[in-house]
DNA sequence: TTGAAAGCGCTAACAT
DNA sequence: ATGTTAGCGCTTTCAA
């Protein structure tokens, strides 16, 4: 049987609240006393137990984070350093992916008494109106995706792809590129996708042409995986479209894009053009390396912590959003002559 | 305030005892008075609180997986399955990554009862007897990475390294190959590396020449990322050697083993056949795509969590082994002829 | 079938 | 500075 404080009370010959005292106020407590406190502790091996602690005080030190997908290396790297920083500040992380079983996991949260959630996810699947219960609930939340929330009620932590598709344009304008291709992976309808929203933006910004086919959406459940972007850029061959640059929505899809074209004897950059965006190290590994708008993950990672730690300590939502930086990899070229 | 099972009895007009049957035990409880009580949880959305509940039951269904790199999306797909596996049986799962904490975390462990941890990590920074301790306070434990534990007290889970080398080499063997690199990132003098025990096995099986400057270690602290497999084969391509093939230790190396040596002007796999393992879908779109021994990444990861519920469960500890499977893609070929 | 009450290990007034 | 004690919300004998 672990020991209790009851244990360590009695070795110490103090009472229970002592004990108490010196792991959590040791100030207040006789340097002496104290001492002979540690040393029963140490003697017995005694740990607190968390559990009898949250059920006292309310608090769990427990955070969740929700997303959909652990295979993109980009999620796995925001998780890595948002786990890290909630780790500093001796919270303990919940993973949680799967979206499909997003209703258990709020149920959960409740029932656990985490004290915060950050939800990165794209919002089709969920109803905000769900987030809000779990505010009600005293549960601090962080989200991020563009789910169109209550910022007094959640906070929010996004990236700026509204610049970020403006500064791929510019870039594959400089280098003179008319007919340039977005492969979303999602649906056109969905007004969340500030990509495809900042492409047809910027596309106008910069005369360029917009047509319907060279904006390849997804099919229902969406998915940006690399298989995705193969699946994408293949539809995009098949429409008969002239293009020489090819937007992705992410890196994973611009390799699996990749991948297609030089399937079909396409060569990249010299007969089109690829970018994406996130900024995943094996991008950089690619023949050609992948250019894209990188996303700083670790600061990415660390900052949805901190504002949803500031959340549950404050009460206060705040919001946050990320700038992207062009990297450049030899994906990207001077456009061919058009034929 | 969150509404108590106190709340519930009153406004059913039952004992909380009653509440709880319903929950807990619904066949001992008229099927009246269950209605009044189910209604009465509705009205008043009443979630029990699964922190008291664990105070009084000495469970928690929480456990937790440790590893030590995010960002290899063989793990992730480990840790999704695993994550998923375990929801099935109404586990939360707390994700620990970043070994330097490895010591908070067991302390962790301990402190929020989990009720068991899969542990998938190489054994080089932390003693097993951290994990004895741990079992020692009713923690069930389920290892992977060769960690050289007591098989009564940790159950494991563990890849057929030895028998995928064997087969990685025949493979080479047949193709013509002689000289064949092995890769490894870790140290020659650590010993759980099966893959490189079997490399070294398996060469003399085939009567193939083992030369040690053909087994490039990596550098402590050890990594296995895409980095090292780069770095790695940059020293292999120092080293002088003559070889024609080179094993990996796993799929992100030899992307990155692959990127080094197209840098250097050798073509793959015309000039240098290069395999790797874990079988990751990145790999797959490579140019060329790797040859890999592949691992089955679902059933890795459920198989994992079934035997840790078994052995929490049961109190019976148990061992599995993985076998891998190649897959061919054109990153090996036969071998040329040797200047 | 249902209710009363003790107890899980800890915290936090409050009293000494 | 230290001890006493009443909870925190739930489960689980034991009685009714």
């Amino acid at each position: 049987m672990r020991p209790t404080r009851t244990d360590v009370a009695k070795l110490a010959g103090v009472s229970t609240a002592t004990v108490s005292n010196v792991l959590n106020r040791p100030d207040i407590v006789t340097e002496e006393t104290a001492e002979r406190v540690r040393a029963a502790i140490k003697q017995l091996g005694y740990r607190p137990d968390m559990i009898a602690r949250s059920l006292s005080t309310k608090r769990t030190m427990q955070i969740g984070i929700v997303l959909e997908d652990m295979l993109n290396p980009y999620f796995g790297a925001i998780v890595k350093e948002f786990e890290s920083a909630a780790n500093e500040q001796n919270y303990f992380v919940n993973v949680c992916t799967g979206l499909n079983r997003l209703d258990n996991y709020l149920d959960d949260f409740i029932t656990r008494g985490l004290e915060g959630i950050f939800i990165t996810a794209l919002p089709y699947k969920f109803h905000v109106e769900k987030l809000y219960n779990l505010v009600e609930k005293g549960i601090k939340i962080i989200t991020s995706g563009n789910i169109n929330a209550d910022s007094r009620l959640v906070s929010s932590i996004e990236n700026d792809y509204i610049a970020a598709m403006h500064d791929v344009i510019e870039h594959l304008y400089n280098l003179g590129h008319i007919n340039i291709a977005y492969l979303s992976g999602l649906g056109r309808e969905l007004t969340y996708d500030l990509r495809c929203n900042g492409y047809r933006k910027s596309l106008e910004e910069f005369n360029l042409p917009y047509r319907d086919s060279l904006l390849i959406d997804g099919e229902y459940p969406y998915s940006t995986n690399i298989k995705a972007g193969y699946d994408c850029a293949m539809r995009l061959m098949g429409t008969g479209e002239k293009f020489t640059a090819v937007i992705c929505g992410n890196d994973l899809m611009a390799l699996g894009a990749m991948k297609a074209f030089q399937e079909k004897g396409f060569k990249i950059p010299e007969d089109i053009s690829v970018v994406g965006f996130d900024g995943i190290e094996i991008g950089r590994y690619w023949e050609p390396a992948l250019t894209t708008m990188s996303v700083d993950k670790t600061k990415f990672g660390r900052k949805a912590f901190e504002l949803l730690h500031s959340n549950i300590l404050t009460g206060k939502t705040d919001q946050f959003i990320s700038k992207l930086t062009l990297w450049e990899g030899g994906s990207t070229a001077v456009a061919r002559k058009q034929s």
